[in-house]
DNA sequence: TATTGTTATACTCTATAACTATA
DNA sequence: TATAGTTATAGAGTATAACAATA
């Protein structure tokens, strides 16, 4: 009988938190996470579709729907690889730039809310805690840091 | 320029690699994640679906479908309620109890891998404060401790 | 009337398998 | 042959709106 929740079970219910209030951002701005996460993703550089596979952990098949998508509503597009005849870049368009800055932006701001319940310093040691453990498992860069 | 993750970043991240993890687990069980979390959020006590549908945070229509699934699996099993001639009752079958609990035994077991890269101290650590913001927000049971 | 739950419908997300085009 | 990407298909997950039954 813990008298405090166990790593893992904290964990979970912090990630459940944590896609909950992500979820809820993306509503408001009339993205899915999935979708949110590819113009994240996108964000600092073009990518290549074969790159996006193992960085989204997605099937090729899966990743084009996505994309598909997401070009549809204009936020992306795709872009033939100039060396490479079968391979395809995906950018953001402009509009999909100021999307992905103000949901980067907005998204930050309630995760700070998130936990600002607690003392600063505890913060920044629960940060530097989950910026271990995620950098001892190689997580893509699927939310980008303020530049 | 972060020397290190901020919050926000570091949650995300954090976020997306348990996720990860508890999604393997899932399959590895022929389960997917909301699946599973039923199977657990039902575990400790049979549950109304009016109840469930704040806990899970989906609406009615969506937990139908997914209680429909489970229960034609036999992991789950519905109950008219004596008290209240609309209600529902979900319960766990004994192949259900079976399952959530070998899921809950794996999922915790990758999870405490997952941050054994760590020594001790900065687990328990790590999983207090974890604890604390879940418990700021009033996170539903949505994995169950170890009993 | 309000609440409980289901049905109808539409769309997103995902995977597997088969396919096309280029390397 | 191998790689990059798409298409076809099927199923899960979700929401909105309309509905039936009970309170």
């Amino acid at each position: 009988m813990p008298e405090e929740l166990g790593v893992a079970a904290g964990l979970v219910r912090l990630t459940f938190l944590v896609q909950s209030v992500y979820a809820e951002v993306c509503r408001e701005h009339g993205l899915t996470p999935p979708q949110a996460q590819l113009l994240c993703v996108v964000t600092d550089a073009p990518r290549r579709m074969s790159d996006l596979v193992p960085t989204m952990r997605l099937e090729k098949s899966s990743l084009t729907g996505l994309v598909d998508r997401v070009e549809r509503k204009g936020w992306v597009r795709r872009v033939a690889s100039p060396e490479d005849g079968r391979a395809v870049t995906v950018e953001l368009t402009a509009s999909g730039r100021r999307l992905a800055e103000t949901f980067r932006a907005q998204a930050t701001d309630r995760l700070n809310e998130m936990v600002a319940c607690m003392p600063p310093d505890v913060c920044t040691t629960f940060a530097s805690i989950a910026d271990r453990i995620v950098s001892e498992h190689a997580v893509p860069a699927v939310f980008p840091d303020a530049s």
